[in-house]
Formats: structure tokens, sequence, C-alpha cells
DNA sequence: GCGGCGTTCCCAAACGTTTCGGAATAGGCG
DNA sequence: CGCCTATTCCGAAACGTTTGGGAACGCCGC
């Protein structure tokens, strides 16, 4: 390994001096610093991280920390997002680093104990759940994080999209198209985005006089398979929807299946809506007919997130920094007014 | 943050004797050593360990790097390895980390950073090529690495299966049930493991005084949309196959639609096998009928992988520990006899 | 009384970096 | 010549830990 030290020996200055020209002090001749600087490439000199993080208290370096699961659908977008914020991070001179935990390992004492160890400079989270002990355990820490998403319950920074617009925004189209039996396979209710979106949904029925039937709204893991058999349970029934709202892409393809299944066309008999996240390995390519619904991509999510994580890292105290991004709607052509679907379906 | 020196002052000992009870050093009284531990968990005290990389030259943390990449087709499994990896590591009192480079950035390099910056006391590489960089880079830097696959063309420590053993028994299967015209679904040449297969194919073909039609060999991306078109291809053939080796079991579920999309039945009018890596979140459960073929559950590989790493870490000087896992094969219900399908189809 | 030994403790150096405070030199100006 | 300033340099301390080489002490046997 090459040090300072041995850069200093080289050029015969000071380890003091030669820190002060690859550093960018400005007490340091031009002619030095440029002797200097050509040393230390000649040497190969890599700074220790180690060192400097000891002596500066910064580590450049962010971190995730996920429960190890043996459960695969929990980990269906983790990779996904990962690979986003990642490179963004990276993007912006941070090293990100990803720490899975062993199965079964409590969460937040990794935090503090990886924080209180130091060496992290501060945290993503992502998914919240309402008084998530993560987002507590961090605030109590005094240890600089930013959310994915957000907890109501308690103050903190965080990135997120107006998921009660996303869930209203649907719902009211499907509503004005004159549809009054809409399924809504929504997300777990246990985060905190999916009670949002409920009561989006809700909200436009109340918009329009109405309110939704309990039966038809479902809270289910956003993978394909589930959505398979959620939308199956509800075109069974014995007044099945003519519309269904999708939590995410996955799910309507789900639906997209389970209608094949029974023979439901799309969108004569059911319409479609579903929110779509932008993710690359689940895109929402591929459907026919085209979906349409709320879209907002993960990754612009993680363009803000990255800045105002190294912002938050800088000042000393957490500034309460928010941000709620943009969502876009497109009807596609997975919808159809529920009008024209009755006249058609009027037999003779 | 709670330091030895802060627990030095609290039970009125040197900072060493502190560090040293805390240690499990010898040379400390038992009801000191008491002492100290009490005091080291009422004040919380956690050791820092950025200094204490900086004096033992070891982080106790392994990092694997891939380069990011907006291609989700090369991330399928990612997540999976890094899942089943992290864990195991983790259950050996190291610390894991899956650092995600930019898009497009020299992986190569970023190896060599991350090692000679410190701060890593080994790697994990995965899915090496024929004369692989990062092994080449790893090896001329000394640093500890242990590869889960392998390069043929340098040495280096890696636990592996026999993927020759892969191609030529799942052929071997095929050949001995009179099939003949026989589909390979492999994944990319460029990685040594496809090369290996194919070899065992080509193997077992030979031991049957025949050779392959290279017009049945596909190499792909083992996802299933691949599987899928490829299997569409070979179906579409004036002669088609009526058998099909799969290389993983998202290719083998490509192969199932395509055939249901002809008209195919299975394992009626074809055959199909596939190598099984036991991944959960493309699990080889539910189809139908039964799939078959070579298995090898990469969990066993992340065991052996992480203990093996362990002790390359510890040793100074590199051992070229090298691990052949077990490969089991069962037939599994998707082949039949060719020449039970022959008289089946003779008509009248 | 004294050398030897075992136990329990501590000083000080070291890991590689950053940075505070000051020192040395040269030049300008009165 | 003496003083002041600007420029360029350096010594030393610090971050928190580990560890080699002792030191202090009591006790034993001679």
């Amino acid at each position: 390994m090459v040090t300072l030290k041995d850069i200093s020996r080289d050029v015969g200055l000071s380890i003091t001096q030669v820190s002060r020209a690859l550093g960018g002090h400005t007490d340091v001749n031009a002619a030095t610093r440029e002797r200097v600087q050509l040393a230390a490439t000649r040497l190969g000199y890599r700074p220790n991280a180690v060192a400097r993080s000891l002596k500066t208290g910064r580590s450049g370096i962010v971190a995730m920390i996920v429960a190890g699961s043996r459960d695969p659908d929990s980990n269906a977008h983790l990779f996904e997002i990962v690979m986003g914020l990642s490179a963004e991070i990276s993007a912006l001179g941070l090293q990100f680093v990803l720490h899975v935990g062993q199965p079964g390992a409590d969460v937040v004492k990794l935090h503090t104990e990886l924080y209180r160890s130091g060496g992290i400079d501060g945290f993503v989270i992502i998914g919240p759940s309402p008084a998530d002990q993560r987002i507590k355990c961090l605030t109590d820490l005094g240890a600089p994080f930013i959310v994915h998403g957000r907890d109501p319950e308690q103050p903190h920074p965080f990135v997120d999209i107006d998921n009660f617009d996303v869930g209203r925004t649907m719902a009211d189209h499907l509503l004005s198209l004159g549809h009054r039996r809409i399924g809504f396979l929504n997300g777990p209710l246990s985060e905190f985005f999916a009670i949002q979106r409920q009561r989006g949904v809700d909200a436009a029925f109340a918009a329009h006089g109405l309110s939704v039937d309990p039966a038809l709204m479902r809270s289910i893991t956003m993978i394909e398979p589930q959505g398979r058999s959620a939308a199956r349970d509800l075109l069974e029934l014995d007044n099945p929807p003519t519309a269904i709202i999708a939590g995410n892409t996955m799910i309507a393809r789900g639906v997209y299946h389970a209608a094949a299944d029974a023979g439901v066309s799309i969108p004569g008999d059911l319409s479609v809506l579903a929110h779509d996240d932008g993710l690359e390995l689940f895109p929402a390519a591929g459907f026919e007919p085209p979906l349409g619904g709320t879209s907002a991509h993960l990754s612009a999510a993680w363009i803000s997130l990255s800045a105002d994580l190294k912002q938050i890292i800088a000042a000393s105290k957490t500034p309460m920094h928010n941000r709620i991004l943009d969502l876009t709607f497109d009807k596609g052509s997975a919808t159809q007014s529920i009008l024209v679907d009755r006249s058609m379906r009027v037999g003779p």
C-alpha cells in the first residue's frame, strides 16, 4: 500500500504538504502541486478510505438495509430499486451499499449497530409502514436518512408521490365512464402508500355521491400470480366488477391473464387501469389492449432521493426536506364506457 | 459516540486494559473484566469499526461488485444470488455489501479502487467468462476473492458444479429414451458454464455414436421470454426436435408456453428437461407435467463460497481451494421414450 | 535478602489521514 | 535597517483502536 509518507519521501516534502497538494489547498506552490500529483500517479497512490474516515468522520457511504427473506414475493421489486438507487448515488460521488441481514434479523437493530460502529454516513429507507421503527430509531440516533414514501405519524425527510391522487384519479376516470362496480387490487395495507390509495379511491366515490363496495377491495402482494388469483376471485363473484384498478403493472398482468382465463374481454367486458412505477424489469409494455393509468417513474425518485440525502448528510442538522413527485395519467385503451358496454351486451 | 476512553474513565482503568478486557485477552482479572463489560453495556459502547480497520487492516467486509445495467435480462438472477450469499456471509460474522457501479462503469477498475482504498477484505465474483479480467486483476493485486463458477484459463479459488456433467447427463437421458433430434437452449456462450454444458451434450452424443445438430443448439439469455421465442423457433423448423433441454427453469417455462402455443403436447410430442438452480424467486414448481432434469441448489454454493472465502481472507497467501458441488438428476414426468411416442403417432 | 515467577496492569507507538497553529523565507515599504 | 505581509512550507496532534514491551506487585524458594 502506497501512502502519503511514500510520496512525501519521494518528492522530499512533508506529509502535510503532500496532503494539501493533493487535497487542493491554496497554500501550496503550483509547481510543487504538480510534482506531487505526478509522483502520486506514478507511485499509484490511492488515499486510504479507512484512515480518512477515521479522521474526518465521513465515509461517503450510504447504505440500505433489508432483512434477508426467503419469501421471494417481498423481493420482487427490490433489486430494481437497488439498481436505480445506487446508480444515482454513485453519480453523486457517494458509494451505495446494500446490506442484507440474515433472514429474520432485527432490521432496526441492524441500522443502529451499523451506524454506531461508524463508517456509514446515511441511510435510505424504503417502504415505510405507519409508525415505522426504522425511522424512529434513526431519528433518535440523529443519523442522516431519507425515506422513499412516508410515515405520516412522524416527521422526517422523504421523497414520495401523491398516492391519494393515484387512487382518486384512476377511480374517478372509471366512475366518469359510468362504472359502478370497480375492483381495486391494492398493495399491502400495512404500508402507507396503499392506505392512501384506498383513501383516494374512497374519495373519488364520495365525490360521485357513491361509496365503495368493500367486497371488491383486495390487499395483496403486488406480483402477477397474486394479481391473477385475486382477479379470478373478483370475476367469479355473482355480481362481478365491470372495471379493475391494479396497484401496479405486475398485478395488471395477472388481471389480463385472469380475464383471458375467464373468457372476459378487455375492455369489452372489463375495463382495466393500473399504476405504473416505470420499472424496467417489469415493464408496462406488451399489454394488449394497451394498459392505461397513473404513472410515476421510480427513476425520478432515486434522483431526488440521492440529491436530498447528500444534502442532509452535509448539513449537520436534519432539514425536513420533503418532495412530492409528479404524477401523469394516461387513459390507455383498456377502458371503455360502461354505457357502450351495456348497450352492446343487451341480448335479443 | 462512546469510546474506549469513556469506559476507561468510568471504570478507572487504562484504555489498554479496557480493550484487553473486552477483547478477551488473558491478562485481565476476572472481576475487572466483568466490571468493564458491565460498564460497556451500560454506556452503550460499540467498537468503532473504522478505527479497528485502520489498526488491524481488516474490516470484516466482503463485497460483490456488479455493473449497473439498464438491461433487466442480465439482472434476472442477481438479486436472488445476493440474498442467498449475504445471508451466509452474515452467518459467518462477516458483512456483505453489494456495490452497484454506474451503468457502463469499468468493473475491473471498481474492484481495484475499492480494494486499494482499503476497507474491503475480499470479493465474490460470479459469472466468470473465459480470461475474466476481474479475476486477473484481483490476482495481480493479491486481493482475497472466490469465484462462483470458474475460469479455466487462470488458476483461482472457486466453487462450482460440474457443468459438463449437467449437459452430458440430460442429453444422455434423452438419447437413451431414443431421442435423436434434441434441442438445447443453453445460456450465453460467453460464460464458461455454458461452454461446458455444450461440451457435455456433445460428449453424450459422441458416446452414442452420434453428433449434435448445430441448428438445434441455441445460446440465449436465460429468462422466460427468450426461452419461449427460442423454443417457438425450434418447433417451427421443418424437422422440429422431439426433445428440448433447457438451461434453467425459466427457459423451461418458456418452452412449456411455446409448446402450448404451438399445440405441441408435453411429453407426448415433446420431451423436456431442464437444469434447476433451486432459485426461490423462479421455482421449479408449477410445471404440468412436472419438470425433470439435473439440479444443484445455489444455496449450497453460497455456504461453501462463504466459508472458503473466510478462510482465504484469514490466510495471508491465497490457497487454490476449489470445490465441485454435487449434482442430482430426476427424470421428472416431462420426458417420454421416443419409441412409444412414434408408435402412438403412427396414423391409420 | 534476593532472584525468579505469575498476575495484573499500563505507556507508548502505530495504522494513514487531516488540520491547526506556527515557522521560514522573500519581497515591499517606510 | 527594521517591520509588515504574502507565500510556502512543516511539526504535531488528533480520530479510536490494538499490541509489544515492559512495570509494579506479591509470593515462593533458596
